[in-house]
DNA sequence: GCTTGACATGGAGTGCGCTCCAGGTCTCAG
DNA sequence: CTGAGACCTGGAGCGCACTCCATGTCAAGC
C-alpha cells in the first residue's frame, strides 16, 4: 500500500498544497494520515477521492454539494442510491452547461462572421 | 428609436438593476442616457450590447477581458481585426470548456454505472 | 395634496474558493 | 555542525463579481 508526500499529491492531482490543506480543514478530504513528524502521508484512496473531487469541481459543483457527497460516501454503502441521485442531478446540470455553451458559441460564431463581412 | 426604463432592461436582459449600474460604473456599459429627472433611459444599442455581454459573461469571459473588448468596440471600425482575434481566442476557450465538460461527464457516467452495479 | 414606488448615488458588505503569511519543526546533504 | 528546504499550524487576506444599504429625489395615481 503506497503512500504519497504532499509534493507528490500536488504533482499527481494538480491541487496546490494550500488547497489540499483547505480541503482537509473543511472536511472535503478526510483527516489525512501523518508520519511521526506530523507530516501528511496521503493514501491511494485519498488520491482516488481527489480525482473525484477534481471531476466534480471542474464541472462546477459547489463545495457545499461536494461536502454532502463526501458525507454520503463516508456514511456507508446504504447511501449509494442517494449518491446516484446526486450524481444524476449533477449530470443534468453538466449537460445543461454544455448545451448552454454550445448555444452561446454559435452566437460568437455569428458575431465573428459578421465582423469578417465588414472587412 | 425606442428607449427602455431600468425595469424593462432588467426584464429584457436578465441582469439585475444593481449589475447594470455596476457595469456602467466600471465602464463595461457606456454612460447611459438620463431623462430630466436623472433616471436611466437605455437605448436599443445598449440592449444589443448587453446581449453580447451576457453571451461573453455566460461563457466565462472575465470582466477585464470584456472591458478590453468594449474599448475596441468604442475605438471604431479599425479595431475589427482585433475584435475578431479576441473573439476567436475566446471561442477556442469555449471549445476547450465544452471538451473538458464532456470528458468529465463521461467520468461521472462511469461512476454512476459503477454505483448501479453495486445495487 | 399625499402616498407609493421606481429610481438615483456613493460606498460598504458578501460569498466563494482559495492563497498567503508568520513562526515553528524536522530531516538530510555537504 | 550547519544550512536549506519540505513540511506544520492558525489565521489573515485576496480577487472576483456582484449585492445591499442609507439616504434622497421625482412622478403618477387616488
Amino acid at each position: 500500500m503506497s503512500v504519497y508526500t504532499p509534493a507528490e499529491v500536488v504533482e499527481e492531482t494538480g491541487f496546490s498544497i494550500d488547497t489540499l490543506r483547505y480541503y482537509e480543514k473543511i472536511g472535503l478530504l478526510e483527516r489525512v494520515d501523518r508520519n511521526a513528524a506530523g507530516q501528511r502521508r496521503f493514501s491511494q484512496e485519498d488520491i482516488g477521492w481527489l480525482g473525484m473531487v477534481r471531476c466534480l469541481r471542474d464541472t462546477g459543483m459547489p463545495i457545499a454539494t461536494m461536502l454532502r457527497f463526501a458525507e454520503l460516501v463516508r456514511a456507508g454503502d446504504h447511501t449509494i442510491p442517494d449518491r446516484i441521485k446526486l450524481l444524476e442531478e449533477h449530470d443534468r446540470q453538466v449537460q445543461a452547461q454544455i448545451a448552454n455553451l454550445a448555444e452561446r458559441q454559435s452566437y460568437i460564431h455569428h458575431k465573428i462572421s459578421y465582423y469578417r463581412s465588414l472587412l
